[in-house]
DNA sequence: CGGAATGTTGACTGCAGTCAAACCAGGTGG
DNA sequence: CCACCTGGTTTGACTGCAGTCAACATTCCG
């Protein structure tokens, strides 16, 4: 993590372009930029571990982050993948609590590091970003009970299904082409499963016809059935309970 | 859930008693409490279901709630149990989001709620209750990632160990007398785990005499016990993959 | 005392994790 | 152009843990 020590008033300029910081006033950005720095992260280099007391917020320009919770297997459960334009740290920040994720560089990638002081100066007297602020956050704790939930699902197939729904919960489209954002390894971390089961997953779905795999990209062929499937496995499991012949519900499951 | 129709007076007597207006401006108080209304909820009964649009922001005054998940299995995953002064709903209506949860109540609830116009204009225009609810969301953002770490390990032993240790994350005393802030079926379902696997982990820990199980009181003899056998079985699975015999590491985890 | 709700214990099964090996694509250099 | 290497993914075989079901024990209240 080397700094960049760019000249402040090119840090403004990159600042002002992040989507973070689209729609903020300039002269906010200006004293935010003032109190910043930037940082070169290597790929596979780990900036921050989960416990640190982080001293700035941050924000990623270029490259891409996970933040993830390292278990006691030694894998790890990714809790996002950060992606230009977003930021980290801030709930740490205003909570003063230590970081509750550790963060490293999917590849190399350029961070901004806001002072934490400078930060929440900034937060408690400019009512706007304090908004902001609220309005971020709230995002991001629906998001995470939203992974929660899909984490949470008993069976691995379903997880899979809810994570390739949620990409596109409202639209009526039966096709939809997705592009995984980031290596398969790190959203079946995402996801709570191993990449194998993540795999296995995505082959069956894959041999049924309902999407379509390509390295990356992964196609869904129809959404309705995907829909079909994730509410047929909640029907066979509830008709085990109901002691229905399970027979029937198997035969609806991939009736399509 | 019947509505109670307290006098005015009366609904802003108690809201100004509970801890989640604790410390806010009178005035403030008696603006939300003039939109506001207590509601009785039976024990048992579903007042919000997840993917419901809240039309308020809730306090409970009395009783217990719990915001849950349903699972496909039938069961749920349990978000938080709602105490006496706590609130919910929040970040849905700051989001504009549904529900990520659904609402029951563990017993005979009294809750009030809060007009979500009145709530999100007070919100907007109050300083500090705007930064009231930066806090609080992003505390709660925190308590969900915390969470998370511990319903992600991969251990069932584990994940039960986690949550009695961070029951008094910070204290460096040996003894510390818990008790169970709800039914064992449902601090299961919090975890991730169904209430016998729960129940036979306690029994486990009993038996080595780490902690003692009394009904919902549970006693943690040993947190440095505690302790060494998480990291133990951490060192079990690392050293799994190193190729060391795990055999010593095995005679390590219940060495005390 | 009796009945309901809750928790515990036991037997069994299946799913997903683990390990190991094969496969694949992209890039580098001879 | 081919050989080689590396990082990533897939496939297969196996195992063990935790979920499921069912029976029993316990606690709590009316």
């Amino acid at each position: 993590m080397n700094s960049l020590c760019l000249p402040p008033a090119q840090l403004r300029d990159t600042m002002s372009r992040l989507a973070y910081f689209r729609g903020w006033d300039t002269a906010l950005v200006s004293r935010l930029a003032a109190n910043s720095k930037q940082f070169v992260v290597a790929k596979d280099t780990c900036p921050l571990s989960k416990g640190d007391m982080p001293e700035h917020m941050y924000v990623l320009v270029s490259g891409q982050l996970r933040l993830y919770i390292p278990l006691s297997n030694g894998s790890e459960r990714i809790v996002t993948l950060v992606a230009p334009g977003e930021g980290f740290g801030e709930a740490s920040l205003l909570t003063g609590l230590v970081l509750p994720y550790s963060v490293s560089a999917c590849r190399d990638s350029h961070v901004i590091a806001v002072d934490a002081h400078a930060y929440l100066r900034e937060v408690s007297t400019t009512p706007a970003m304090m908004g902001a602020m609220l309005n971020l956050i709230s995002m991001r704790l629906m998001v995470t009970l939203r992974d929660l939930e899909i984490c949470s699902q008993p069976s691995s197939l379903q997880r899979v299904i809810r994570f390739l729904i949620c990409h596109q919960p409202n639209a009526d489209v039966e096709e939809i082409a997705i592009d995984l954002p980031g290596r398969k390894r790190d959203i079946a971390a995402k996801l709570g499963l191993t990449q194998e089961t993540f795999s296995r997953m995505l082959g069956h779905l894959g041999q049924q016809g309902v999407i379509t795999v390509n390295g990356g990209a992964v196609q869904i062929n129809s959404l309705s059935r995907l829909r079909q499937m994730d509410v047929a496995i909640c029907d066979k499991e509830i008709l085990k309970i109901r002691e229905i012949d399970p027979g029937q519900a198997a035969g609806r499951i991939f009736a399509g």
